[in-house]
DNA sequence: ACCTTGTAGTTAACATGTGAATTACATCTT
DNA sequence: AAGATGTAATTCACATGTTAACTACAAGGT
């Protein structure tokens, strides 16, 4: 088996399929000052209620010393808020403030057109089956073998 | 329709299928303290022949200013050597030098062996078509519409 | 109580990502 | 030939990625 091409790579493939679908958002997230990775904390912080630092890191895809300065930047904007664990002086528990929730609730009519136009584009039924084939991928490199 | 979760968002989907996959390269990498760009730039450019900076940055996903400071730090290992073109004096070719091929020669049974992995793992079927589809999505954005 | 071990989070150091500004050079226009 | 415009590459400033080291705290064992 050859190695494979740079045009036939996977990781190449990911990153340029990402960057693709990135270039959609950057306008809308530069608009409002936010990052890319922020805005990952602030949308998994909405949907799933108030996180540890490790748990957060997890669900956003983010390594803990970029969240680190990411936490401390959306804290001094009031975005976020921090509160220690009763009982262990190590934790803490990240919160989206209110501020926070209206700067999603101000950009989802945008992000939902966004994503409307890539199916439109792709195809939902693509959209859906390359979702799935990139679950199946992930899957199937974290059970161990 | 409502905006995706981030559960299924297509950006998280891809950061973290392409992370599943680097992480086993990136010992590889390490061994010969090379960077995961550098080793895009080094076959791009083994793949190619001579480049400009250019097209080099656009065939290997790479910012311009990234690419500066990457062709730097090749230059001074001597993994690449660059030669101004004659009548433009902004431009240079870049080229992989003989000690890049060797490099790129003694990492090449590790990389097929672990392609040959993930193959076996996510099924070589799969990754055909996993990587159809990303083109066809990459396609589908450059394609102006 | 003391010591070891483990865990959550942070800090440090360096490379890259990103957008804006800048430099150096070409080309076009008049 | 001089000035306007365009292009290739670099530089700047700041945010994040990445690994390793470190701090603070917890839990267990003796």
């Amino acid at each position: 088996m050859l190695p494979p091409s740079t045009r036939r790579s996977l990781p190449m493939a990911l990153l340029r399929a990402r960057e693709v679908i990135m270039a959609h958002f950057r306008p809308m997230l530069a608009r409002h000052d936010i990052t890319e990775q922020q805005w990952r904390v602030l949308r998994v912080l909405a949907e799933t209620g108030p996180l540890e630092a490790t748990e957060l890191a997890n669900r956003a895809s983010i390594l803990p010393p970029s969240l680190t300065r990411i936490i401390k930047a959306l804290e001094e904007r009031e975005f976020i808020s921090r509160n220690k664990v009763k009982d262990d002086g190590r934790r803490a528990l990240l919160a989206i403030s209110p501020t926070g929730v209206a700067l999603i609730e101000e950009l989802a009519p945008e992000r939902t057109a966004i994503y409307e136009a890539i199916e439109k584009r792709y195809g939902a039924a693509e959209h859906e089956r390359l979702l799935d084939m990139l679950d199946g991928l992930i899957q199937s490199e974290s059970t161990e073998g």
